[in-house]
DNA sequence: CTAGTTGCAAATCATTTGCACTTGC
DNA sequence: GCAAGTGCAAATGATTTGCAACTAG
């Protein structure tokens, strides 16, 4: 069974072909952080038949199950990348919009201690730095 | 001359009625984080007469000028806040909405080790922590 | 078979914009 | 006086929803 497949019924969604392609384009797409828009357009060029509110349903979906992750950067609209194993905040250009991961252990130890002292159980976290990449500090 | 109308022509605007009034509405909601519509329904409360499009345009450049913060919280709306001159981060509750702020150095400093290590100059970040707060995780 | 899914078009929500009128400097 | 600011209504853009047709289990 192929691994899309498992995930989708470990998370009791139905096998359905429209989530399979979503899930795969999103698999083959890593790092990409697209928006639902931008996933469309991908989808369509691949030849798929998927309406713009079925991916966004799906897209909900799979994010209520664990399975894909929105990141709303500033901006308005958000963008969709598939939920890894092991978590990471996200750096963006403010210049070309380039974004590139990181993983902090001493900044999220430090967030559930902030946390903690103000009497909250920490659930998540959004972490967004916002910057001039090497590319745009040149220009 | 009022704090508020030394601000506004600091920044090179105008000094109009809807600015004062939307700026002193601001200034008298610290610590509330409210919406555009919650910010437009109490002045309307207060029987001034401003336009949803004003207040919207007003907050925008006020941002701009840095008298304002723009915040974007899970869900949609952006909450907005008078600057302080101190800068400051947010823990949400899941639960019941309520903000708190917080600031921490560790953090803060750590956010401008990642971002030069990752080839970046970093000019601004967000980071909202959400949880359960003490009132809350009784229920 | 039938509850869950999908596509389409229409609806909604937050925010922005065009335009004629008003106001600060 | 005139450029900048404002209110209103209409436009926009992203996302959601109603509904009838379709499909996985």
């Amino acid at each position: 069974m192929k691994r899309i497949t498992k995930k989708l019924k470990d998370a009791g969604l139905k096998v359905t072909a429209a989530r399979m392609k979503i899930l795969e384009l999103l698999e083959s797409n890593r790092g990409t952080h697209a928006s639902a828009e931008e996933l469309y357009r991908m989808m369509l060029e691949r030849g798929e038949d998927i309406g713009i509110a079925t991916l966004y349903r799906v897209l909900t979906q799979c994010e209520q199950a664990g399975l894909v992750e929105r990141l709303q950067f500033e901006g308005g609209r958000a963008v969709f990348e598939i939920a890894e194993e092991s978590h990471h905040d996200h750096i963006v250009c403010v210049r070309c919009g380039q974004v590139q991961e990181f993983h902090d252990e001493v900044i999220e130890a430090r967030q559930r201690e902030v946390a903690r002292d103000a009497g909250f159980e920490m659930e998540d976290h959004s972490m967004v730095l916002y910057g001039l990449c090497p590319g745009c500090r040149g220009d």
